[in-house]
Formats: structure tokens, C-alpha cells, sequence
DNA sequence: ATAATTTTGACCAGCGCTGTCATCGTTGCT
DNA sequence: AGCAACGATGACAGCGCTGGTCAAAATTAT
């Protein structure tokens, strides 16, 4: 029933502390011996005990993800990539949400990797966007990725995952231009939160290229909540000029700018385009339902989860580690957004 | 930073064994030395080694949370709920999403409980209405609480946390019937979720003290999820007589309830009154928010885990254990319901 | 007061594994 | 061949805690 590395031993004719040698990858370990006892391993089908690992070693086998985000489709599917890969490699998951803005916050995080022993943890903004917490990590020696915002790999660095908001909110926006919409309200997320910012320069850079300017009255501040897509689209629509189309930075602002126009008694999307981001499952329950970018959030994680895996594996020669995935989210044109003025767009069927 | 059993035994002033004894529960500990080794513990903020406590004895100290539900929000709230448990018990907690359909289920539940060393799981719909899984648990010696719907604790059972959906269901309808509706439909969810068959039970309960028939063509069948809500919803318009309400068996059928209506041009409540069941976060984000009943899902859950850890607890004896918890869920009033023809509700301000 | 009982502590072994360091066998070199 | 140098392997202690045993101390009953 419970094999123990002495079984394996035993049976492989070696040392206990062979036996660990090659359940740890370490190197001095000729040939012969390796697949001697890798063999025994299978025959028994010998699994270590995490407990008694995590005990005896300063390193553990359980890695941490650590989030605050109020949106519970992005963690479920977050959870399920890191679990994928946690499975596949052995490690355990554990998960600690926590309120990113709580002043002990990196006492906190020292705190949960000291007491769980992680090997290493992966991060989602804001986390994987504040600079103490980084700086903690760094001083403990514990590794960790981090899932950021960005379109181009920075050199030396090798724990982040990016994720191409700049050109994903520039397809978007694209979209929208394509419709033949010119003026185009932006909905900002939180301003701490990089992906807010990568998505505006993403959207201000496709308007710059059709020529356009960008007009700063239709730039809105905001924060990633379906309230705050309320409150950004009452704004716009008092303005004297209103915009056609409302690019907003993530699915819920979308919702809430829809909520908005609604209680307005503005036709989405007649008289009003609206494009999200992230395609989260209710971007499809809205009426109508969202056009946005579709962001592969399990993938994303399991990548994550593998990269974090190379670092923590104990002869990993960190400089090998090759740079970071880049993922860019992919247009997702659904029926929030229609030509202007009752157009055909122009890349569907223009009958000659 | 590391605070070891040592040295909350010398704070105290008593023995390593002696601290032991009142981590584990044991009995012969007098009143007093336990509460000066509970605040040593506190003062220190001692939290014993998982690893080292694993190793050491043949209980484990983590316990499993295995689920199979499309809803989000209801998963990150449990979770919520089971972490704060462990946290104050020393438990970790496992999660494990998974597919409850799966042919090997059972197997997989079970390889899940030896291969982690799992000493509880908790269990929700629908795996806590699995007899099989139960079985097996059973089978395995491991403590499991399951989370069901349910009003009348059975007599013997001391492993169910209840939700009284058959109440929650019977207060909505009323609150339907208040407003004046008199033909009111209902949208079931899963049928294999009991939860769904209480709802009913109790929706036609409310319709029955009335003095009202249920109309068979008022109940479809259908799916927790919010295409079900969709389909249903077509089906009672495309009826000879319409409802004027809609009970929904929860947040997510209401609201593609209310996309269905909006797609057939039905205003929402004008013509037809919605109510939802689970308050998720999104039943504020539709468009107008969902009358529902509030599940106070983190707190279920850490009730289910406290109810856990009192089995899994060396010296638990299991027969003192008191019966089961009962919740019923709260009624919410939103804009998604509205008096027939207009009406003021009967219990407010009836001016004589 | 003394006996009976309960509570506590000292001590040891051991859970299954890893870290350290000493030892052994090889290889390379003069 | 002989010696150094290195690579591969094993012996041993110990990670932090529990479980057991037994004796000492503190409490209660008589």
C-alpha cells in the first residue's frame, strides 16, 4: 500500500539518499544508477510524501497563488490552469485571497510563504504589480512569476507572463474604427493596475493611426467595476457631443456602461456601440452581448504555473530559463457593437 | 518569524507534551493550563508545522473541497468561507474542481483522499447528493460534511450543514403573491440538484395556503444556467396565457430570464415580474437588479468546516456532535419585480 | 492527616525524507 | 605505476511534531 523511498532502495539495490537524488533531479548521479532506480520507482510506483519532504527540506512542494480580485470567473479559471500544471509536476495549490490594499499586506505574504513553506508563488494584478511586494520576495529568496501586463519581453527578466493589452485594445478599438465609429469614448480601469494603462495606449495608438485625435473629454477614469462603467457612462452621455462607440476596459465597466445606457433609454448598440474586455462569462449575458477580447486565463495560468516550476526545480540554472510567453487576447465581435449609422461594417460582405 | 511548539510551551510555562495535549485536544488538560497555553498560542501566534504534524501522526491536517458548478461566484464564496476555518484550525485546504458526470468519479474521489492524506472533505451540491461518493467515503473511514438543501435535520445525522431552500422558495413566492400575481411560473434547475426540487416544493407550498392550483404549464424544467433561463422564458411567452411573474430556481436562469424578455421586447417588471435565487453579484448587474434570496454562502461554508474539524478532531465524539445547522436564505427586494397592473405592494403603505 | 486520583513533564522513538560530510571508486595526469 | 583530483555514493543527524510510557507533582477525596 505505502511504498517508502527505503523500498525503492532496497529494491534498487542503492542508498535511500540515492533514491533521493533522483527524485530531486540532482546531478552526480551516473547513468546506470539513475535508471536502475528510476525503474524500481516505477515498479512499485513509489510516490513521495509531500509532508515528510516539506519537513526535512527547506524547500517545499506546494506553491502559492495569492490574488485579490472581486472577479470570480478570472480566479476559477486562474485556479484550474495552476492546477493543471500542479497536478502534472506534483505540487500542491494553495490559494490565500486577501485585500491587496491592507497596509500589512507584505507582512502578510512573508508571513503565508514562511508558515506554508511555499517553494514559490504566482501573482495576478495588483500583486504582480507592486514593487514591494516583488522586493519581499526577492529578499526571502523565494521564487515567483508574475502575471503582468506588456507586449515586449524585458531582458534578464525571466518569472513574468505577459499579456499583450496594447494590442489586443488596439485590435478592438480597430473594430470599432472598422465600424465606421470615430468618436470613441475609453472607460479606464484602476489606475494602479497596468493593464488599464497598456489597454488606453493600445487604444489611443489605433486612433492615432487613422489620423484620428484623440479627444481627452471621452478618456473617462475609472475603476474595474461594473459600478464604475455606471458612473463612466452617465458621464459620457452628458456631454454635449456624445460619443458613438464606448471602448471599456474590461467586461464588467462594459456591463455596467450597458446598465447605464439602459437606464438612460439608450439603444445598445443603434445608438450606442460598447466593446468589453476579457470575455468573461457574463460579457455573453448582457443584452446585448459583449464584443470584447477574449483573454485565455487557464492557459495563461498553467503557463505561469510551468515557468514557476523551471525556477523551483532544485539544480535550475535560472539564466537558461528562456524569456517570457507573450499572449495576446483575441477580438471577439458580438452584437454590442454595430456600424455607424446602420452601415454594413466594412470587412463583412460589401457587395459590389 | 518561526514560531515552534517549543516555544510557545516555554511562554507558557509549561512542557512541549503539555502544549501537544491542547493542540490535539486531548483530555486531562485542567481549564486553566489550557487557557494560558491558548494565550501563549494566540499571544504568539502560533500555527503548527502541517508537514511535521502530517508526519508525525497518521491524521493528516488537511481537508479537501471537491466541486463541479459553473457558478463562479458560489465557489469563490465557499472558499472564502472553508479558508477562514482552516486558517484558525491549522488546516489546509485542498481544492479540486472536477467533473461530477465523470464515469470515474468515484475512483478519483478516492485516490484524491490517499494519495493527499486528506482527513475530511466537504462536499456541495452535487456531489454532496451523490449516494455513491458517500459510500465510498464512508467505505475509507475519512469524515466528510456535506452542504444540502433541506428544512428538518434527520434524526443521526451529524455531517449536514442545511440549506432551507423549501422557506426561502416560500417567502419569494409570497412576495410574489404580495404584489398580486396570481399566475406565476417557475423555472427549475437541475433536476438531480435537490436544492431545485425544494425550491419548487416550496414555491408551490405559497401558491397552495393561497388557495391557488399550480399551473403544470407555469413549471419547466431546466438547468442551473443561464441558457436554460433563456429557454425557459421563451417557452412561457410562447404560452396562450403569460405568466406575469417568473420565480427562478436561481440568479443565473432569472437572468437569462430577463435577456429572454428583452429580446421579445418584454419591459422587466412592467410586464413581468423576475425574482432570482442566491443574491450573486451579478444579480445587481442586470438590468433591473434581480429580486432574490440571499445565501450567505462564506458563512455556510465555514460552518460546514467547523462542523468538520469537530469529527476530524482526535478525541471528537462524533455522537455529541449537535444537529445539523439549518440556513434559510433571506428575501431581497430589487427592481426586478413590481405589483400586478400596477398596485402597490399590499404590505406597503396600504393607506386606508 | 493520608490515600486516591488527576494532571503534568521528562524522555524516547519515529514519521519519510533531505542536507552535510565523509568515504569510496574512477579517471586523468606526470 | 603512482598520485592527485574529482565524481559518485552512503552514513548519519535532524526537520517539528505525535504517541507512548512512566514517574513526579498537584489536586481532590476520605
Amino acid at each position: 500500500m505505502k511504498v517508502t523511498i527505503n523500498d525503492v532502495a532496497k529494491h534498487a539495490g542503492v542508498s535511500i539518499k540515492t533514491v533521493s537524488r533522483v527524485m530531486n533531479n540532482e546531478p552526480s548521479v551516473r547513468k546506470d544508477t539513475f535508471d536502475k532506480v528510476m525503474a524500481a520507482i516505477n515498479e512499485l510506483h513509489y510516490q513521495p510524501n509531500a509532508a515528510a519532504r516539506n519537513l526535512a527540506s527547506t524547500r517545499s512542494y506546494s506553491i502559492g497563488y495569492i490574488y485579490d480580485n472581486p472577479n470570480a470567473y478570472y480566479i476559477i479559471d486562474m485556479q484550474k490552469g495552476l492546477l493543471d500544471s500542479c497536478k502534472k509536476h506534483g505540487y500542491e495549490l494553495l490559494i490565500h485571497p486577501t485585500n491587496a490594499k491592507s497596509p500589512g499586506i507584505v507582512d502578510e505574504v512573508k508571513e503565508l510563504v514562511t508558515k506554508s513553506r511555499l517553494a514559490g508563488l504566482i501573482l495576478t494584478p495588483p500583486f504582480s504589480e507592486m514593487p514591494h511586494i516583488a522586493e519581499a520576495l526577492e529578499d526571502m529568496k523565494v521564487d515567483f512569476v508574475r502575471i503582468v501586463s506588456g507586449s515586449t519581453p524585458s531582458p534578464g527578466v525571466h518569472n513574468c507572463v505577459l499579456i499583450d493589452d496594447f494590442t489586443a485594445a488596439f485590435k478592438i478599438t480597430n473594430h470599432l474604427l472598422e465600424l465606421g465609429h470615430t468618436d470613441i469614448a475609453f472607460l479606464c480601469g484602476d489606475e494602479e493596475h497596468s493593464s488599464s494603462g497598456e489597454r488606453l495606449a493600445g487604444f489611443k495608438a489605433a486612433l492615432t493611426k487613422r489620423g484620428l485625435t484623440v479627444n481627452p473629454k471621452y478618456i473617462v477614469p475609472g475603476h474595474y467595476s461594473f459600478e464604475s462603467g455606471v458612473e463612466g457612462a452617465k458621464k459620457l452621455m452628458a456631454l454635449p457631443k456624445r460619443p458613438s462607440a464606448v471602448f471599456a476596459c474590461n467586461d464588467e465597466i462594459a456591463a455596467g456602461a450597458l446598465f447605464s445606457a439602459r437606464l438612460m433609454n439608450i439603444r445598445i448598440p443603434d445608438e450606442l456601440s460598447i466593446a468589453g474586455f476579457e470575455n468573461s462569462p457574463f460579457s455573453r449575458q448582457t443584452w446585448p452581448p459583449l464584443t470584447t477580447a477574449h483573454q485565455p486565463n487557464s492557459t495563461i495560468a498553467s503557463q505561469a504555473a510551468e515557468l514557476l516550476f523551471k525556477h523551483t526545480r532544485p539544480n535550475a540554472n535560472k539564466a537558461q530559463i528562456q524569456a517570457q510567453p507573450v499572449f495576446i487576447p483575441e477580438l471577439l465581435v458580438r452584437e454590442s457593437t454595430s456600424p455607424l449609422d446602420g452601415e454594413k461594417s466594412s470587412n463583412q460582405s460589401a457587395k459590389p
